[in-house]
DNA sequence: AAGTCCCTCAACCGCCCAAGG
DNA sequence: GCCTTGGGCGGTTGAGGGACT
């Protein structure tokens, strides 16, 4: 027996949001919360399958996302983090406040694997590339790459650009060693010494050094636990309770404020007459830093 | 200027897992 | 312990736009 479908494929719309269904899915979140997805295109009118708002909300309406390319130190911790977790995305995102596992994911995809590639690293197992051609491996990556990308693989102690951060550097505070260094006779760190770095600082994966002062680093950025509102009937979202006063600044002016200014509408548009007045204060807030930025 | 190629990323799909009954 | 259900995750796709010819 097949499993219900998770909605009605029926008159459900598919493909890229319009601001107004995006105006109506944020207007029904900041109102109601998030909870049960399925109910969500219903109750807030659209004809859209509950997954596809959940995926909208987190991936891209949500104000505490990070928007933009990821910092160096972001990207490094991303490397850092795949050696350690592999292709479990939505673990690593969670070590990147702001980014999805989606965007990660993407990033992944499209830039750091090609760097790691010109690097000489495979991005699968983070081993040199010239160390896995004498071994066979069924997951071949370097013979698929394109030929140039292949010689650099052979020749990766010289393509190592300054700039490209290293898979090394979670033993680089540990050791002296510098990414120079450790690109050549050691050839970036192996994936077993990235691990080792990784697990000594324990299962307690939130103890991590490098993840803590990387994180340290970040301005405040709203858990994603604000968004996972525990909505009881009589609780207002917490996000706008006007004792909430935590890091809105940030969200609003870094995450809040894109949205208004990137989407085709204004913030009367958004029908948000029924939230109360210290929620529209919020957006008196964004308003004005949306003027800033100009 | 037009056509083609390539890249990026938002969105979808299908599977898995945990929670609840 | 089994079944159902909803949410989450990772892989993949395809539209859009920029680069290149």
């Amino acid at each position: 027996m097949g499993r219900q479908p998770c909605c009605d494929k029926l008159g459900v719309k598919k493909g890229p949001w319009t601001a107004e269904e995006d105006k109506k899915l944020i207007s029904f979140i900041l109102t109601n919360g998030q909870c049960c997805w399925r109910a969500v295109p219903k109750l807030a009118g659209l004809r859209r399958c509950g997954k596809s708002c959940r995926l909208r909300w987190t991936n891209y309406l949500r104000p505490d996302l990070k928007r933009g390319l990821l910092s160096d130190a972001e990207e490094q911790l991303v490397i850092d983090l795949h050696a350690h977790l592999g292709n479990r995305w939505s673990k690593i995102a969670s070590r990147l406040p702001g980014r999805t596992d989606n965007e990660i994911k993407n990033h992944w995809n499209t830039h750091i694997k090609k760097k790691l590639l010109k690097m000489g690293i495979n991005p699968v197992t983070h081993e040199p590339l010239n160390k896995e051609e004498t071994k066979p491996t069924s997951d071949d990556q370097s013979s698929t790459l394109p030929e140039s990308d292949q010689k650099n693989g052979q020749q990766q102690v010289q393509v190592v650009p300054q700039s490209t951060t290293q898979v090394t550097t979670s033993e680089e505070q540990s050791s002296s060693c510098s990414p120079t260094e450790n690109s050549s006779s050691s050839t970036a760190t192996t994936t077993t010494e990235v691990v080792v770095v990784l697990d000594a600082v324990g299962g307690g994966e939130d103890d991590d050094p490098l993840l803590s002062s990387l994180l340290e680093n970040h301005a405040p950025m709203a858990d994603a636990a604000q968004w996972d509102l525990p909505l009881s009937d009589n609780q207002p979202p917490l996000i706008f309770d006007e004792n909430h006063d935590l890091s809105m600044p940030t969200l609003l002016d870094d995450n809040f404020g894109w949205l208004f200014n990137c989407q085709d509408f204004g913030i009367q548009d958004f029908g948000f007459d029924c939230l109360n007045d210290p929620e529209m204060h919020i957006f008196d807030t964004v308003d004005s830093g949306n003027d800033h930025n100009k």
